[in-house]
DNA sequence: CCTATATTCTATTGTTTTAGTAGGACATTT
DNA sequence: AAATGTCCTACTAAAACAATAGAATATAGG
């Protein structure tokens, strides 16, 4: 059940740009990669890949660097795990977007499945709805339910 | 956020346990394995593993096999996760169980964790309510919810 | 007691994924 | 032309994953 630190840090940079950019100005590689302590070479394949997904894109030379190829608020946390990181579902096999079966015997009475699917939409419902714009104006969400007694 | 092989074999077969487990009756890992296709030698380690983590009992010798530890009603599925798969938190900054600061440079602003904080919840919300006894007698849960557009 | 059938436990293996590093080509500004 | 950037590919070390192998131990049933 866990981000890589590609996704991590890829959703780390999208948040510095979004919340760094204005007018029409570009941030470079390495001032993310300072502020949000990132290396730099790493950083660089996955700003990379982000830009051959069309999420932002460049300008190249001295004094060029990146910005979101969209307005923040058309941007989700979603499109920028599932580019970096693959599938949200826990498991192929309620995945949308990267089905494959499994070795149960019947899909169709699965009880493993129908509750990973309930999961993969628990999932899909916050990352495919949070921007990055509600990210950086502190869209509180509904956390704060530190009463939770839960352990994750 | 994915689930590995050891945690989808562990969860079916402890479902496959619940379902089959009736009175004081045992079942083999052959059997398991055999109507779940999960390879007999892999599943040996993880009912093992389940066993030390006090999910499971066994009687060893011919006529032998595992039952569960408790009443599948006591059982939840994020109970077996956690101990097969580790955290159910899709970054650590964010686990209860687990707990470690990742690279960002303030914890309390970052934006990120505060998302994964809700995402974390709401799939602990689903994992730590169903119980094996929920699995097994097809508690629906709200999945069909097919309306949902967004890809996994 | 013997044998067949189980679990128990450790070690080893091959593959894939992860988390980077390295280095050079190319573009743009100054 | 030099400095500063992105672009792109290849490489690597380490860890995680998905098993497999094999021997030890325990028990039921005849
Ligand atoms: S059908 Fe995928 S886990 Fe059962
Ligand atoms: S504090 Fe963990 S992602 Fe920012």
């Amino acid at each position: 059940m866990r981000l890589s630190k590609r996704g991590e840090y890829g959703l780390r940079a999208m948040i510095d740009l979004a919340s760094w950019t204005q007018d029409g100005r570009v941030i470079s590689i390495k001032a993310i990669a300072e502020r949000e302590n990132i290396p730099v070479k790493f950083l660089e394949q996955i700003l990379l890949a982000m830009k051959n997904g069309g999420l932002v894109n460049s300008r190249m030379g001295a004094s060029g660097g990146y910005y979101l190829a969209k307005p923040a608020a058309q941007i989700t946390l979603g499109q920028i795990i599932r580019l970096l990181d693959g599938p949200l579902a826990p498991i192929r096999c309620v995945s949308q977007m990267a089905y494959e079966p499994c070795s149960c015997p019947d899909e169709s009475t699965c009880g493993l499945r129908s509750v990973m699917f309930d999961v993969r939409n628990a999932i899909a419902d916050i990352l495919d709805h949070q921007t990055l714009a509600d990210v950086v104006h502190g869209q509180p969400g509904n956390n704060l339910k530190l009463n939770e007694m839960s352990k994750s």
